[in-house]
DNA sequence: AGCACGCCGACT
DNA sequence: GTCGGCGTGCTC
């Protein structure tokens, strides 16, 4: 009987593809193996089986497979489910979850390898370019398609390689990878030649005019009798003294033999396995009701102000679900992924934790993605971001999704657009495990899930230590203008309260939110401001390096002496980031240290460590940052926070701005007084009686909640309402404009009014394409897959015309 | 998405 | 005359 796969190849194409595989490789190959696979003319993709079947394609002949990658599968059952629940809530292809969920070391690809032929031919019969290339191969076995492009210097190589397949003068062939090497670390030993007595005697005699050599060997035998262990290249050389060129010399005589072994490249070395702290009385009574809650309910939302010690209830779950023999995994935004809290849980669950985030390289998350495919002792908890709900979990017990508020657990740019914490709750009922969401200023959504008691709800109202919330104070600055009481972007009330907490030896923090509120150079005499040339916004001035960039593409240039429109040299920076708030502050206060955090600062593996432990270590008195300042941070001696401009934030064109504002707001005010003495948060504003600003200084999450659902329930936006943005771009605008009013349109003839736009967006170009947005509003009552099911219809109709096949068409669920 | 095929402008 | 521009169609 014909035996044949389906496979998910990583490409964005709906369907799944089918080869043709032998009665033994059918035996062998189960759902999650990966295989490599011929797919077009020339090249080799790595698929990963979802079927294995014997029900031959009708409409086309199967390609035979090229090779089984995996002796065992690489994605389990569960992971399935879940790929296919992504792709079909989300709208996208299975190609693209493979894509986001495999480490890219597991894809391989191939490369046309170009080789001599056997046979020499009369080399008379080649054009130039063709003997350049024979001639070439004559020198060197193999050449690559890029080296003969650097050979005849041109990008298409193409027919000539064609030329020389067919004149019999080369041969191709279709290389893969396997992109993952693990980590080798070299040892050494003595040859077994002279383990008895009487032989190394005699050797260290006839070493004895080689004094290093002589040296090394009595090294590495003091270093086997202390350490009892192999003995490791790096460390003899070290001990020794001896270059790696003494040691290479040993070996060569074969008086030392070297071998490898293979070595984790992420590796923990703390010691002590500390015990979890007792909880107080506020955290007893909420674990008491998570546990309570967790039998009626599979998702349970805490709501723990900041400092509450949300995270040793955490601790206590994580306890109880190891030791019901399953794994865990605690979500994270990445910027909340810090050095501080991975200690913290290494203290208490030591070699047990795992590390997944988006700094770690390829090989490191192969190692890690091994470690919880094997169940791994090493991996029972995963601490990760949001890519760590794709890792291969056997047995889930538990998922916690941290800061569940963050808008960084939806991921935007490359498809899948998922949501990570509302994938986690998926995940966790296919693991039939427990989720906790945790967070001092919950999503709308999440409370509206557990007010609707989808959700179970448990609060902690009390900071660690009864510490008292800060006292948050309003200052408006359209009355401080008036009355001159304004030193640059600092009222007197600021500096007061500065001046105030350096005297008592305290830390401040400065939080300027960058977005929407960049620094604009702007022409004195004309007005004329640069802009982007591929994106339809004004570039932004980073003193750092004296340059104007653009956030949306990354173009950068030299600031310009004078301006373009009229010549005049008076440039002028208008608006303030981070960076003028530095400078400013340098002048206010110039006997303190000044420290700045935001993109720019924390670039590099280690940039953002190095600023947090200088604030630990009180080396900064000031720190000014943007929203990174807000997140899982603990610092001690921050007493006063100063948020520089409110109204930036509350006015950003966004339904959740609002909602986002008090969330930023209230976290960055978290961050002071967290011991005794009580903090202090200045939040200085145009507006001091918009509503936000009265909820966040009496940190009401009711009154913000009841009002902003109020909104929602009015202008029909979620959590009331589902919604679905399409975005469609071209780099011709009426292009674009055309489609998007013809998609529109189909929409329209299907739900009517729930369908909004087309709109241009406030950046209605960038890289060089215009977009268009369309929403699409669904209500609670219609049915979300049949909603999709039309879209989909829709989205075919509109691809099969032929004037549009060329605009860009992005969907995107649950789009906020 | 890639990648080949195929048809038109601008250069050795 | 070719090189390479990108529109079009296909991938088991």
């Amino acid at each position: 009987m014909p035996y044949f796969i389906d496979i998910i190849i990583p490409v964005p194409l709906q369907k799944l593809f089918t080869y043709s595989i032998t009665t033994a490789e059918a035996q062998f190959l189960k759902p999650g193996i990966r295989v490599s696979v011929p797919f077009g003319k020339s090249k080799i993709y790595t698929g990963i089986v979802v079927k294995i079947h014997s029900e031959a394609p009708t409409a086309y002949d199967a390609k035979e497979i090229h090779q089984i990658l995996d002796e065992v599968p690489i994605v389990n059952e569960k992971q399935l489910k879940l790929w296919h629940w992504i792709a079909n809530y989300y709208m996208c292809t299975l190609g693209d979850v493979m894509r986001a969920a495999l480490p890219s070391a597991f894809v391989l690809e191939s490369e046309t390898i170009i080789t001599k032929h056997t046979k020499t031919i009369d080399a008379s019969i080649l054009q130039d370019d063709e003997f350049l290339v024979y001639e070439a191969l004559q020198h060197q076995s193999s050449l690559k398609i890029h080296d003969i492009s650097n050979i005849l210097d041109k990008k298409n190589v193409l027919p000539v390689i064609k030329r020389l397949i067919e004149k019999d003068a080369i041969a191709v062939e279709e290389e893969v990878y396997e992109k993952y090497k693990p980590k080798l670390v070299r040892y050494v030993k003595m040859h077994p030649h002279y383990t008895s007595e009487v032989s190394l005697q005699k050797l260290l005699e006839d070493l004895s005019r080689a004094p290093k050599q002589h040296q090394v060997i009595l090294t590495l035998f003091s270093i086997s009798a202390t350490t009892k262990k192999p003995v490791k290249v790096a460390d003899l050389s070290k001990e020794s003294g001896a270059s790696p060129a003494i040691i290479k010399s040993l070996i060569d005589k074969g008086i030392l033999e070297e071998y490898f072994i293979q070595t984790d490249r992420v590796q923990y070395s703390g010691e002590d396995n500390e015990d979890s702290k007792n909880l107080n009385e506020y955290q007893n009574t909420a674990l008491t009701e998570i546990k309570e809650s967790f039998k009626e309910q599979s998702v349970v939302l805490l709501h723990g102000v900041t400092s509450s010690g949300k995270t040793e209830v955490y601790v206590k779950l994580i306890e109880e679900a190891l030791n019901e023999g399953r794994q865990v995994l605690y979500l994270l935004p990445e910027i909340a992924l810090t050095a501080q809290l991975i200690t913290r849980l290494q203290n208490y669950f030591g070699e047990q934790v795992a590390v997944f985030h988006s700094k770690y390289s390829s090989h490191e998350r192969v190692e890690v993605w091994n470690h919880v495919l094997n169940n791994s002792t090493k991996a029972q908890i995963v601490l990760g971001a949001r890519s760590s709900i794709f890792l291969p979990f056997h047995s889930l017990g538990l998922i916690i999704v941290d800061e569940e508020h963050e808008q960084s657990f939806k991921q935007f740019d490359p498809a899948p657009r998922y949501h990570a914490r509302d994938t986690a709750v998926v995940l966790a009922h296919i693991h039939e495990a427990k989720t906790l969401l945790g967070s001092a200023t919950p999503s709308l959504e999440s409370f509206f899930n557990a007010k609707q008691n989808k959700y179970g709800f448990v609060e902690i109202t009390k900071r660690f230590n009864d510490v008292l919330m800060p006292d948050i104070e309003l200052v408006d600055i359209k009355d401080k203008l008036k009355k001159k009481r304004m030193k640059g972007h600092f009222s007197d009330r600021l500096v007061e309260e500065m001046t105030e907490t350096l005297r008592e030896g305290h830390q401040i923090i400065l939080f300027q939110n960058r977005r929407g509120f960049s620094p604009i150079v702007e022409c004195h005499t004309c007005g004329h401001s640069p802009q982007c040339p591929n994106c339809d916004v004004s570039l932004t001035y980073h003193q750092f390096r004296d340059q104007l960039r653009c956030h949306y593409c990354g173009f950068v240039e030299i600031m310009p002496k004078n301006c373009r429109a009229c010549g005049s040299p008076e440039l002028d920076n208008k608006g303030f980031g981070t960076e003028q708030i530095e400078e400013e502050v340098k002048l206010l206060f110039p006997d303190h240290k000044v420290a700045r955090m935001d993109l720019d600062t924390t670039r590099g593996k280690y940039g953002y460590e190095k600023i947090i432990t200088a604030l630990e270590q009180q080396e900064i008195d000031i720190l000014v940052g943007t929203q990174m300042l807000t997140k899982g941070l603990d610092f001690r001696n921050v007493k006063l926070v100063g948020i520089m401009n409110a109204d930036n934030m509350l006015n950003f064109p966004d339904f959740r701005a609002h909602e986002r504002s008090f969330q930023l707001m209230l976290q960055v005010s978290g961050r002071a007084g967290r011991t005794e003495e009580r903090g202090k948060v200045l939040i200085q504003t145009y507006n001091p009686l918009h509503n936000i600003l009265q909820q966040v200084s009496t940190n009401n999450y009711m009154d913000m909640y009841n009002e902003q659902m109020n909104e929602r329930y009015n202008y029909k936006y979620p959590p009331i309402f589902k919604q679905i943005k399409i975005t469609l771009k071209h780099k011709d605008f009426s292009r674009v404009d055309t489609a998007a009013t013809w998609y529109a349109k189909s929409l329209r003839n299907v739900f009517g009014d729930f369908i909004l736009g087309p709109e241009s967006p406030p950046i209605a170009r960038i890289r060089n394409q215009f977009h268009k947005n369309i929403l699409v509003k669904i209500p609670k009552k219609q049915s979300l897959s049949k909603t999709k099911e039309a879209i989909i219809k829709i989205n075919n109709s509109f691809l099969s015309v032929k004037d549009f096949r060329s605009v860009k068409v992005i969907l995107n669920v649950d789009n906020f």
